[in-house]
DNA sequence: CCTTAGTACTAGACCGGCTAGTACTGGACC
DNA sequence: GGTCCAGTACTAGCCGGTCTAGTACTAAGG
C-alpha cells in the first residue's frame, strides 16, 4: 500500500534540490561545495550522491528545475494578451507585467548563473535557450498574429515583432542587472515607465493601420 | 634617447596579459591557475606575482585592457552617423556595423566573462557597464538628436530610442550568444538580414515626419 | 672595454587550505 | 534483522601564494 512512499527518498531529494538552488544561485558553481549542499539539506553528503551522480549532475537538476518552473510564468503572462479586447491599454499592462516577471531579483540570478556556466555545460544553456528564451518570443509571436490577424496590428513578421518588443522593453534593465550584480536595482516605477514607454514607440511601428494612433 | 625603453620588464608584462586574457576568456576565471598563465607567457610565476599582486588583480587589468579596445571600436562605428547625407543607406550601414563589431567572437567570450564575475567582482561589471555600454548608447544617442535637429529623425528621447535601436538590433543574437556559448554561431548574412529589418522598423516607429516612408 | 653592483628573472620546492568523491561505522526506523 | 542514513574520516589532487637559490640582464664607473 503506497500512500505516502514518495516521503524518505522523495523528500530528501527535493530538499537537496532546494538547497543546491539556493546555494548555487546565492554563490555560484565552483563557489558552493557539495559538503555545504549536504549540511543545507540537513543530509548527509553519501545521500546527495546517493540522488545525483556528481556535482553537474545535481547543477543540472537544478537548472532544468527553476527553468521548468520559469516558462509557467511566461506562458500565463502571455496568455493576457489572446483576448482581443485587451488591445488598448492591455499590451501596456503585459508589458509591464513581463518587465517585473522577467526581472525578479532570483530569475535574474539564474540567468546569470546560466550565462556563467554556458562554457562547462553547453547542453544547459542550449536548453535553456530553447525552452526560455525562444518559446517566450514564439508564445509572443502567436499572439501578435492573431492580432493582426483581428486588424489590431499589423506584424508581417510577428516573431520579428516579438524580438523587437522584448528587444526595446529588456536591452537597458536586463544588461544592467547582468553586469552589475544588480546591486540597488530600478524601482518598479521606473520599470515600468520604460515598459509604457516602450508600448508606445511598438505601437507606431507596429500598430493598428485603421486608427492613425491613440 | 630612448628608442626601445620598453624592456624587458615591460615586454615581460605584456606578454602576461596577453596570456592571461587568451586563458581567462577561454577557460573561465576559476578554470585558470596562475601556473598556467605564467607557462604560457613563457615566465616564472614569481614574475607573474612581482607584477600583479594577485589573481584578481590581474582579471581586473585583462578586462580594462579588453575594454578599452572595445570601446576605441565603437566610437568609430558611431562616428560613421554624424554625417547627415548617410541618413538613407546609413543607418542601416551603421547597425550592420554594429552588429558584425558586436557579435565577434571574443568580444562575446569576453562579455560572458565579465557576467560570470560579476558577483565576484561588483566594480568590474559595474565599470564595463558604465563605460562600454552606457556610452556606447550614450553616443548613438547624441547621434539621434543631432539627426533630429536635422529634421531627419523625429526622437523626442534620443536615449531612449538608441536603447530601442540596439534592444531589437542584438536581443535576439546577444542572448543566443551569451546562452548557447555561440556553438555554430549565426553567418554574417543572416545577422545582416537582420539588421536591415531591424533598421526598417526603427525608421517606421522614429522616421522622419515630412516624408511618410521610404 | 671591462668590472661591479643592483635588479629582474627562472625553476622548482613548498605550505596551507579547500574540494569532489569514497569508505566505514554506529544508530534509527521498518 | 534488514535497510537506510548521519556523521565522519579519508584519499587524492588542485591551486593561490610564498620562499629560496641561483642565473641573466642592465647601467654606471674605472
Amino acid at each position: 500500500m503506497k500512500v505516502d512512499v514518495e516521503s524518505r527518498s522523495a523528500r530528501k531529494e527535493r530538499d537537496i534540490i532546494h538547497a543546491a538552488t539556493v546555494a548555487f544561485v546565492g554563490q555560484g558553481y565552483d563557489g558552493t561545495s557539495m559538503e555545504e549542499i549536504a549540511t543545507k539539506a540537513g543530509v548527509s553528503k553519501q545521500t546527495v550522491y546517493k540522488h545525483f551522480v556528481d556535482k553537474e549532475t545535481l547543477f543540472g537538476e537544478v537548472i532544468r528545475a527553476s527553468a521548468a518552473q520559469a516558462t509557467e510564468a511566461f506562458d500565463a503572462v502571455a496568455a493576457l494578451l489572446t483576448e482581443a479586447e485587451f488591445m488598448t491599454g492591455g499590451l501596456r499592462k503585459v508589458a509591464r507585467r513581463f518587465m517585473t516577471t522577467l526581472m525578479d531579483e532570483e530569475r535574474l540570478k539564474l540567468r546569470r548563473l546560466i550565462i556563467a556556466n554556458a562554457d562547462r555545460m553547453p547542453q544547459l544553456g542550449r536548453d535553456w535557450y530553447e525552452k526560455g528564451f525562444e518559446r517566450m518570443l514564439a508564445s509572443m509571436a502567436t499572439c501578435f498574429q492573431q492580432l493582426t490577424d483581428r486588424r489590431l496590428l499589423r506584424t508581417p513578421d510577428p516573431y520579428l515583432a516579438a524580438s523587437h518588443f522584448f528587444g526595446m522593453l529588456l536591452w537597458i534593465p536586463m544588461n544592467e542587472a547582468m553586469f552589475t550584480g544588480n546591486k540597488n536595482p530600478r524601482s518598479q516605477a521606473e520599470l515600468e515607465r520604460h515598459a509604457d514607454a516602450t508600448v508606445e514607440t511598438f505601437l507606431v511601428a507596429y500598430g493598428e493601420p485603421a486608427k492613425p494612433s491613440a
